[in-house]
DNA sequence: TAGATTTGACCCTGC
DNA sequence: CGCAGGGTCAAATCT
């Protein structure tokens, strides 16, 4: 059972069962292992989020401005990004408006290469089209009213480009080759062992970044500065948010993705309802020679589910994954060409527009 | 020696 | 069912 393993007989032995424990869910008690599981349960993080998400909504936090990203700006560029999620407990869609006024600020906010992202979790989501210039009035902003606690997440990049360290410690677990927009992915975890922050780096076949994407926050404060945001509880929203930044052609794009998946047969209205991955290369092919910034946060729910899901399949399913219950937010803001926010709640689209054409 | 990176294999999901 | 793409693990290697 636990052989499936093909390895060619240059390994070391060793290899030959690499991760028995993980495949094993014929029925074994497998305590001992159990730990590994855990570790990798930990990505989703079931209880801690639950707990999180408590306290998220019983504390309210402000959005406060950047301190001082110039210490960041030396060394970690994207040190300078702030995130900030608000949320509160107050049942109220009444931030809608807000919204509009957001968009003004975030333009104004937005220069040149900062871009300035507003979200408002679960219901309302602002995006922030391209800081660049004219960008036509395609604000996005959009309010579905039926979620109670609205988070908003603002974050900042400095400097879109390249975010060598944005003040925390990666470490590297893996790598792919990518043939779509030729080139690889790197996979980065934050080193703290509690933290459960990814990210991974998209890079053309001649090396460079065109893509980073984040997922999850951070549990801890960076290594260095404070950068004196209180992420520390929020981070285990599993939302899924993500930025591009791009000079020449802004999209920015905010993704709250739990695991619609099961309801998500109905294709999204009008955008091309690519699945997760064919989103990002969709964007990613997008531009050249430019970086962008996305990150992801999961909500409550899997953002990805692909790994060791067996595992939190059999035992979680019942919490974890629950079938019509994932908002998801699919917003699409490309400077010119348009913006395109898809909502997706429970399994009914809310909204898709189009920046030029709705 | 410890920690980080590299790299091949493996698993999962979607088509 | 099989394939492709994506994500992760862990042994080996490097620093
Ligand atoms: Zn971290």
């Amino acid at each position: 059972m636990a052989e499936r393993h093909e390895s060619s007989d240059a390994l070391p032995t060793a290899k030959l069962h690499p991760r028995k424990g993980e495949q094993e869910e014929g029925g074994d008690g497998d305590e001992d292992d159990d730990e590994e599981r855990k570790q990798r349960l930990g990505e989703f993080q079931p209880g801690e989020l639950k707990s999180s998400v408590s306290e998220l909504r019983q504390t309210q936090l402000e959005t406060l401005t950047a301190p001082s990203t110039q210490e960041f700006s030396e060394n970690d560029q994207f040190a300078g990004l702030q995130l900030e999620s608000v949320s509160q407990s107050i049942d109220g869609a009444e931030l809608q408006e807000q919204l509009g006024l957001s968009h003004q600020e975030i333009l104004a906010s937005v220069t040149n290469q900062d871009i300035l992202i507003q979200k408002q979790s679960q219901s309302q989501l602002t995006v922030c089209p391209t800081p660049f210039s004219e960008l036509s009035p395609t604000s996005v902003t959009q309010s579905i009213s039926s979620a109670p606690s609205p988070i908003l997440i603002e974050q900042r990049v400095p400097h879109g480009k390249t975010s060598a360290s944005d003040g925390y410690n990666w470490r590297k677990y893996g790598q792919k080759q990518v043939k779509s927009p030729q080139g690889s992915r790197s996979y980065y975890r934050c080193t703290y062992s509690e933290c459960y922050a990814k990210k991974i780096e998209c890079c053309d076949h001649s090396g460079h970044v065109t893509d980073i994407v984040y997922k999850s926050q951070h549990t801890h404060d960076p290594p260095r500065k404070s950068i004196c945001i209180k992420e520390n509880k929020l981070a285990l929203s599993a939302e899924c948010v993500r930025y591009s930044v791009v000079p020449a052609e802004h999209s920015c794009r905010t993704v709250n993705d739990s695991e619609v998946s099961t309801s998500s047969k109905e294709p999204i209205q009008e955008t091309p309802s690519v699945p997760e991955r064919k989103r990002q290369s969709t964007s990613d092919s997008d531009d050249n020679g430019d970086v962008k910034i996305k990150e992801e946060n999961g909500d409550g729910d899997e953002p990805e589910p692909k790994r060791r899901m067996k595992k939190s399949k059999s035992e979680y399913s019942a919490s974890l994954s629950k079938p019509g219950k994932k908002p998801k937010f699919v917003v699409h803001a490309a400077g010119d060409v348009g913006i395109s926010a898809t909502i997706v709640h429970n399994h009914d689209v809310k909204m898709t527009t189009h920046g030029l054409s709705v």
